[in-house]
RNA sequence: UCCCCGGUAGCUCAAUCGGCAGAGCGGGUGACUGUUAAUCACUAGGUUCGCGGUUCAAGUCCGUGUCGGGGAG
């Protein structure tokens, strides 16, 4: 059985894929995406639901916090509870109860994090499961199917995400065989299919003549957009933001770029400015059930002894129901003792953090002023300068 | 009054034949980047109940006191 999202559409299709550019900042564009569930204001943060849940919070918390896109992952929801289940629920979105665009990555993240249990061949990779040791082979085909079945707004190619440290010759193999895998999906998925766009992913890990080859290669092949993968996989921040800034100008400039997996505040502002217009990442959900939450003065780790009495809101600039409700001491007790409505009301508020962040990165491209918001997070941020605990 | 058991980190407890006093939890911190993560790492806490003895060496053996638990009368 098969699911046609275009059932329950909320877009007219025929600007599906439209990619408007509004205005501009140097290398920062303000522009707005139309998918099969909406239009999405960029730069956007993407919050990640890996298992369809943005874990520890609803559809309304992320509504609330001004989600406009949410992620999947097609090797977790294809474990479980299996495409084929989603598509007989009517797709993620129905099944999630989400009515807002939903981006699937393929699993080429898992090649990379779950390397002890993959084997990579030319035809694709296969899978130990991580939840029963059962085997399972990931095609382009394959991916594109599940991805099918799943609905999302926007998928993702199956790629290779190359670990850092990976010398030349290997690189250069990789990223030729993440092309290779990149025109299959296309062509087990004609463009527009069902109302989903697919997006290509660069490689090429840390050599730049590497990372042009894979862009020369991808934008032959016609993608609704174009991604940065294999950055964020070890590396130090400098040799990141080097290759970021190399390779974003050059990505066509009249589609979506879309950083993968990154990153902090500081990163999400390195990439805006270097032209990048989507970021996923989770940071702000994990850090959150891990105490550490972000607020205009710098980090806060809210397990820590000094906020045990604290009657102050964890952020007074945030308009978040965590901040306008709670004191420090309380959310310092909640998640000291293990409460669950800690989980909830701490990813609420990072969610929330860094959707404010990008609303201000597009308010800032449009009045021309994004190097003055960039300089401003930089001062709260930069190591030594207060990054840390305030 | 007698008999038995016990007293070791803040708590609950380990420690071989007498051979460098440890763990878990708790405390104090840090890390986390397309989620195998409500996870992981680091760290500070000691008159081993007191006193005396044996021994090269005692948490450990001996004596005595003390505190707690249990039993007998």
């Amino acid at each position: 059985m098969t699911h046609d999202p275009t059932n329950d559409l909320t877009t007219d299709l025929t600007n599906l894929g439209q990619f408007t550019i509004h205005a501009t900042d140097g290398q920062a564009r303000r522009a707005s995406l139309t998918t099969a569930h909406g239009v999405i204001q960029t730069p956007i943060f993407m919050p990640v639901g890996t298992q369809g849940s943005v874990k520890a919070l609803a559809p309304d918390d992320l509504e609330n916090a001004g989600a406009q896109i949410i992620l999947g992952n097609t090797y977790h929801l294809y474990l479980r509870p299996g495409d084929e289940l989603l598509a007989r629920k009517g797709g993620l979105h129905r099944f999630a109860n989400w009515t807002k665009p939903i981006l699937t990555d393929s699993g080429g993240f898992q090649v990379f994090s779950l390397k002890e249990i993959r084997k990579l061949s030319e035809d694709g990779v296969e899978f130990r499961s991580h939840l029963d040791g059962s085997k399972h082979f990931f095609s382009p085909e394959k991916v594109m199917s599940i991805q099918n079945n799943i609905g999302s707004d926007i998928m993702m190619v199956l790629d290779e995400c190359v670990a850092y440290g990976a010398d030349y010759d290997y690189t250069a193999k990789s990223l030729e065989l993440t092309t290779r895998w990149a025109k299959r999906c296309r062509e087990a998925h004609p463009k527009h299919k069902n109302g989903q766009l697919l997006f290509g992913i660069n490689q090429g890990g840390f050599f730049k003549d590497l990372r042009e080859r894979s862009l020369e290669q991808l934008t032959e092949i016609d993608f609704d957009g174009f991604a940065i993968g294999g950055l964020s996989v070890g590396e130090s921040i400098p040799e990141m933001y080097d290759m970021l800034q190399h390779i974003a100008p050059l990505m066509p400039a009249d589609k979506p770029r879309y950083l993968m997996g990154v990153g902090t505040p500081l990163d999400i502002l390195e990439g805006i400015g270097a032209g990048v217009d989507m970021f996923d990442c989770v940071l702000p959900t994990r850090n959150a059930r891990n105490g550490t939450l972000y607020t205009s003065r710098g980090k806060v780790n809210i397990r820590r002894a000094e906020y045990r009495e604290d009657d102050s809101p964890l952020d007074p600039d945030c308009q978040c129901y965590t901040c306008r409700t709670f004191s420090k001491a309380y959310l310092r007790h909640l998640f000291v003792a293990g409460e669950i409505v800690s989980y909830r009301l701490n990813s609420l508020h990072n969610i929330a953090f860094f959707l404010t962040l990008v609303r201000q990165a597009r308010e800032a491209i449009e009045q021309g002023r994004f190097a003055q918001l960039k300089a401003r997070y930089v001062d709260v941020f930069a190591p030594g300068n207060g990054d840390g605990i305030k």
